[in-house]
DNA sequence: TATACTATTGTACGATCGTTCAATAGTAAT
DNA sequence: ATTACTATTGAACGATCGTACAATAGTATA
């Protein structure tokens, strides 16, 4: 047996590391935020981490930003391909509020960690308006096309409500210590969109 | 100058802990989650946070309960006097959900930090799981007098829509860096209940 | 006044934290 | 083969953490 090198090219090893944090966050909540669970989780040595990262806030908002753009364009390709079987965007956008292919409560439990980070740090606040501002954007490119009656301002209030209800239901859902069936949950938003849709 | 004693009865010195505990929450986040800060800002030596409280979590956890019978009672308060004024409690819950005398971002930052506890520890786990039970009865109560014609469990789940709408503009607004002007965040919600009584 | 009780203090312990850094191992260029 | 570079390790540092505990001060009871 030769035994392979462990040497990774830098990239990969920050991918890693960053997978290794989410893991870390969607296991054991804050208590999973330390450099040394996280190199643990890794199988890396403590040292590396800093080799890679300036310090553990860059490589927390890495992740931050990962687990968002991961979200987002899993999103997106979900109603790419929704969009044949002639389902309107935002049709879709709640249908799979709830997938477990997209979300689940564990990541959803990272998310609220990096939303308690983002109260102290500048670096972690500023990625969450990137964050923020990026869906929002595609919010309401998504309900452009079901609400055509709507102006910009009005598209606006109106992603920011999507965006509060889902980020709530997903809040309630992920907390929830009896029943984690997302199918209530998923009821109450569809509910929603559909008295949005009739009063429109 | 005659020096008065400094010491409280027990249960006076817990709800000064308790309040400690919610200011520096308040005010650092989950960096102020932390015995000694919690002991400088009540102006009391270390030691004597054990004496009234078992462990950390404990006080955490009253602290949890603490802010939500408060905001709890002052909504009832609220919600009572309006009723003179021939104003639905509905309209009433949802007038002063960002009211300055109800609710700031700084106590909106504190209940980030809870949520994220409930991921970690049991004990507050369960305080989230009474807090929202109590609450959404509550709700429930209020919601039943606008919305006559709907059961039980549709009830239930338009209380749960409700909190976590609010819950999600709530967070938008606290961690939103740009704005802290409450009005677009209230006139969202206002256009949620009109869409819905409308709906009814 | 003596006794029992409780609030309060200050210190100390062991653990964990993020970060630094010198030393080593692997890789690519000369 | 030598050089230069980079990934990786592991140990160490100072700080902070929650908790425990013996000692002290104040209060009420007898």
């Amino acid at each position: 047996m030769k035994k392979k090198s462990d040497r990774l090219p830098s990239e990969d090893r920050r991918k890693q590391l960053i997978e290794a944090t989410l893991a870390c966050l969607m296991q054991d909540g804050t208590s999973g935020l330390s450099s040394r669970k996280i190199c643990a989780q890794a199988g890396v040595s403590l040292g590396l981490l800093n080799h890679h990262f300036a310090n553990q806030v860059d490589l927390l908002a890495a992740a931050y930003e990962t687990i968002s753009v991961r979200y987002h364009q899993d999103l997106r390709a979900r109603i790419a391909s929704n969009k044949d079987n002639h389902s309107a965007p935002v049709e879709t956008l709640v249908a799979c509020a709830f997938d477990a292919d997209l979300i689940s409560p564990d990541q959803l439990r990272a998310w609220i960690v990096f939303w308690s980070q983002a109260i102290d740090s500048p670096v972690m606040r500023a990625m969450h308006d990137t964050i923020n501002e990026r869906f929002q954007t595609y919010l309401i490119e998504i309900l452009s096309q079901s609400f055509p009656r709507l102006d910009a301002d009005q598209l606006r209030a109106l992603a920011i409500e999507y965006s509060a209800l889902a980020d709530g239901l997903w809040l309630d859902w992920s907390l929830n210590s009896k029943n984690q069936d997302a199918r209530s949950w998923q009821a109450i938003l569809e509910q929603w969109l559909a008295r949005t849709l009739a009063s429109a």
